[in-house]
DNA sequence: AGGAGTTTGTGAACGGGAGAACAAACTGAG
DNA sequence: CTCAGTTTGTTCTCCCGTTCACAAACTCCT
């Protein structure tokens, strides 16, 4: 029982909570630039730009790293957090696709910056091999495996075309990856296990599509309604 | 009570349906490149990749599209579901912020391909102007106002630093945008009737981070467990 | 020391979404 | 026309997440 965890916390945090904990991280690292030592729920809830009651519950998962009366010691929270996330290691990455998305993904500093490193950039394309992108050089998708194992990677970035992405998915899933961000197009099918996150570019601005198309027929059947109402 | 609604069905769509009409869409066009003419439920979530009574239920809220012993005809649900979501006109969308990942968006093609058109690029450094990117040439930030007013835009992506985010999202909203797709990892404070949707590329790596720490530790929980069990 | 004021952590109520299960409705064969 | 087979639309139940509200716990002032 001593062994099963590192702290008797309840180990099983709400997925709703992990999405938002590197939104509390990153606020908290504002706010420790600040100078900020000290912050209430209400402040740090305000800052990360949810509910304070809610904040309280997420970190209450975690353990009880507050002091009633006073509030957050910033500094410790901020490990506390970035420990439970697992961003006080770094995490190797590879992004397998080098085309306008993959570059700026390549270069983007929040990674980095996160304990996230870029050990890879894999193409198909040949033209693009022993390119250097963002101090990296491409290398030929076939290496995948190899450079898998060597950096011990679990983390997998897929930029390629909507066509190739379930084919480089599952050669990442037999690589040993267990979790993939997915920027193309498509929907990908993985083995239990394995955790993938899509980020789909065209998806969002449909959603807000929606959104604009409704507000602007309940503008139009609300001047409606001002009239029988 | 007839001018409420262009049709009678319930006007609220829940916002987890909203989210997965665009997948729907997308499978949908896939199926009828492929020739095909019909689908049942089935066939559509699995290329959706979700749970065929989930389907069901979503397609439920725009209507009564099927038939029963039959299915869907493939090109009346795509067209049903795109008019829902609004996609069957064009949108203009302006971008701000022309680095790395603002180039990448504004080269995406899926952006024009369902029915989103760029209409402007702004970047608030002068040494971006009159640069040419993916047709459209980079202009000063300050023309924003004018472009929204002459396009009638409503929907602004920001691609800039986290610095200057805010201040681009009150700018935006000022001059009439009321939807927001915002890349820069930075919480938005933005007005009631304004939709902000936030893409946060250090995020879902922290939470993908999580869950193969989590994975690796009850990996070694549970050969430690298979001792005392 | 004691009491007023503040803030956390949590129990409980509430709302929304997911999935199972089934009745309604259609097709096609005999 | 009838009946077996198929597939949709919907009801019902369960679970997760959000929010409210409050007791517990700490600080500071007198």
């Amino acid at each position: 029982m001593s062994a099963r965890t590192s702290n008797d916390h309840a180990r099983d945090i709400p997925e709703a909570t992990v999405a938002r904990l590197p939104v509390y991280l990153r606020a908290l690292i504002t706010l420790a630039e600040q100078g900020t030592m000290t912050c209430s729920s209400e402040e740090l809830a305000t800052a990360a730009g949810v509910n304070s009651a809610k904040l309280r519950k997420d970190l209450s998962y975690l353990g009880s790293y507050g002091t009633r009366g006073v509030g957050y010691d910033v500094e410790y929270l901020r490990y506390q957090i970035a420990r439970e996330i697992g961003v006080t290691q770094d995490w190797p990455v590879v992004i397998v696709g080098i085309g306008n998305l993959g570059h700026a993904l390549a270069n983007y500093s929040g990674f980095r910056s996160r304990g996230f490193r870029v050990v890879a950039l894999l193409d198909a394309d040949p033209g693009m091999h022993d390119e250097v992108v963002a101090g990296v050089d491409v290398r030929p998708f076939d290496e995948l495996e190899g450079i898998v194992v060597e950096h011990s990677v679990a983390i997998g970035v897929i930029a390629t075309p909507a066509v190739a992405a379930q084919d480089v998915a599952d050669r990442m899933v037999e690589a040993g990856i267990t979790s993939i961000l997915n920027f193309a197009p498509t929907v990908l099918g993985v083995p239990d296990g394995v955790d993938v996150r899509k980020v789909d570019l065209s998806i969002e601005l449909q959603i807000l599509a929606y959104h604009v198309q409704r507000k602007a027929a309940a503008g139009l059947a609300g001047s409606v309604e001002e009239d029988s109402a």
